[in-house]
DNA sequence: CTGAAAGCGCTTACAG
DNA sequence: CTGAAAGCGCTTACAG
């Protein structure tokens, strides 16, 4: 049975309906036989309706198939806007992947996003950026790594008077809600898959020693060594930079030492993947001569051989967290004033390169 | 100098605003001492005001520095609201990439996505969820590979009563606008890089044979060998379906043949690294003893050795133009009944892994 | 518990 | 060329 909600009809001729067959609130309150505010009221805030008032309206929005215009919703405050995201313009898988979770999230949330590109990654740059976000009518911001490291520590981002939410950080910010996962437990868990194989001389692969996530990341690989009483070897502890090319250097070294490593932690999976093509080269049997482990879980892992060990963070998960506390916080302005940070479970998946 | 938009104050005291700082069309014609209207004229329809009335507005926009609140423009039905995609729930770095662009250029635009993610690919279920996004407000539609091939035969989406416009699809489509790269000469042309090399047993490995832009990357193949006379051998032809794993497989047999090619080309860059890794294995020296190509230019042309020459899709561009074509087709119904092909150009992106 | 009314910030047929 | 006014579809202080 379709209705056609007629009684919109009667009204005056609009001058031009974004879309002329949509059902409106005042459609599902006629039907219902009550005022559009009632109707407002069931769906708004709960419990301030009769209980067969409420039954009323919400069979008459179920027989119409009502959805709320989300444009109307916004121009009255009553939902976000707008977020604006500041993204590196680089070429990273996970930055992607997470660019698309945050798409995915903000879609679901029917906020519009603001996406602005960075390439220069210095302070001012960046809050530059922010603030032309914010000009631009940008309601809260989103940060993806590294900008939280960038704003991180200055003091000024709260002139710019929107609530922050940063996603992937290695630890709490102070004026900035995070959320994350404990990189340093997750680097421990994965060098703990290498020891328990029996591997002694592992060698590690770090990010930019600048980046806090790639010394959580390097100082779980020293928990998980200590705790098994392995040396932790200077030699074996090369400063990369997250890129395929860094860490095709490293491995060349590493492997080319007299007493060469017999398994390689990296801090990502661009790193490691290049420790399997040098390991390949310099024909090594995988993993039988070698482990190697990842970190992030890109589409990379399993498109390399042998595929990788690595770890997965919920990315999707961690953008819709971000966004929600990113809702609270403009509903709820107190709420942003304290410090917010989120640890979210990661989760090591075992594959064959270990 | 900053001005304060002071006479937006004077007005009654609203219920919540959503950003109380925000500079309002009426402060704009208050400062330009016109009336909203000639201001909206200004920045819409150009040409339908005074030379010196459009400077003042246009100096008073600036001033105060200006943004239409994009929401209430749509309440009007003056802007796209929103538009519906359709998203594989499947692991590709391609569409990650393009579902990165897409929402790059949606948040340029101002247009709210909606997006559902599909993981069982039978056109009932697919054109049940477009239903589902036009019944939830999508004005439009945006479909990505392998929508457009599920829906593109049938006449029935036109039912759906809003325009449609489907990215990187093979060919034209009859009820839904195409925007796409020339695929069969984009293969053509990778195919030449390696004759150009001399190299003249050469294998393909193509996507799955249902899927229309394998087919046109197989003739492209055809085309660049007959050009030179270089017959095609039906053993050195493998249907795969774009996977890694399919990739590994089809190398495995191909450089196990006694007369194994001298290079191959694959459909996309999965199967291409996958074909480096096999090559490896082997212990051939590349490019020397094997030349290989991949499609597409995802992340992993950069992350594999050595670097894979390949085909760059202009992903974003595609974005862009589709959109476009949505919003024009929003406004004139019209244009969206007369059929729409846009071919962008490709890149041969040269690597050293021919 | 329920509703009339004002308002969010913009656009546009219609007059002047 | 310019403007007053109605309207887009919703929410919310305020009354009853």
């Amino acid at each position: 049975m379709r209705c056609h909600a007629l009684s919109i009809r009667h009204r005056p001729m609009s001058r031009r309906r974004n879309d002329p067959g949509a059902v409106t609130l005042h459609a599902v309150a006629a039907r219902a036989g009550v005022s559009a505010m009632t109707v407002s009221n069931v769906i708004n805030r709960t419990g301030r309706a009769s209980a067969d008032t409420r039954a009323r309206v919400l069979s008459a929005i179920e027989a119409l198939g009502y959805v709320p215009n989300p444009s109307a919703r916004r121009l009255t405050g009553a939902q976000v806007a707008c977020v604006g995201l500041i993204c590196p313009d680089v070429d990273s898988v996970f930055l992607e992947r997470m660019l698309a979770g945050v798409a995915f999230v903000a879609a679901e949330c029917g906020v519009q996003l603001k996406i602005e590109a960075a390439a220069n990654l210095s302070h001012d740059k960046t809050y530059e950026i922010a603030q032309g976000l914010v000009g631009k009518g940008a309601q809260a911001l989103l940060l993806v790594p590294p900008f939280a490291e960038i704003l991180g520590g200055d003091p000024h981002v709260s002139r710019l008077e929107v609530p922050i939410a940063a996603i992937a950080t290695a630890h709490a910010l102070p004026h900035i809600a995070t959320i994350r996962i404990d990189n340093r437990s997750a680097a421990r868990a994965v060098t703990e898959r290498v020891l328990a194989q029996g591997r002694r001389r592992i060698a590690v692969l770090s990010g930019p020693l600048r980046h806090s996530d790639s010394v959580a990341r390097l100082e779980g690989y020293r928990d998980a060594l200590l705790e098994r009483e392995v040396p932790v070897d200077p030699a074996l502890c090369i400063a990369c930079d997250f890129t395929f090319a860094s860490g095709l250097a490293a491995a060349r070294h590493l492997l080319g030492l007299p007493d060469r490593p017999d398994a390689i932690v990296a801090g990502n999976d661009d790193m490691a993947a290049a420790v399997l093509w040098t390991a390949h080269q310099s024909g090594l049997a995988l993993p039988r001569d070698l482990s190697v482990t990842g970190f992030d879980d890109t589409a990379l892992a399993t498109r390399v051989w042998p595929p990788l060990t690595t770890v997965r963070q919920p990315v999707r998960a961690m953008a819709a967290a971000a966004m929600e506390y990113l809702a609270r916080a403009l509903r709820d302005p107190g709420c942003a004033r304290e410090g917010h940070d989120t640890v979210l479970p990661f989760e090591v998946i075992d594959r064959a390169s270990v």
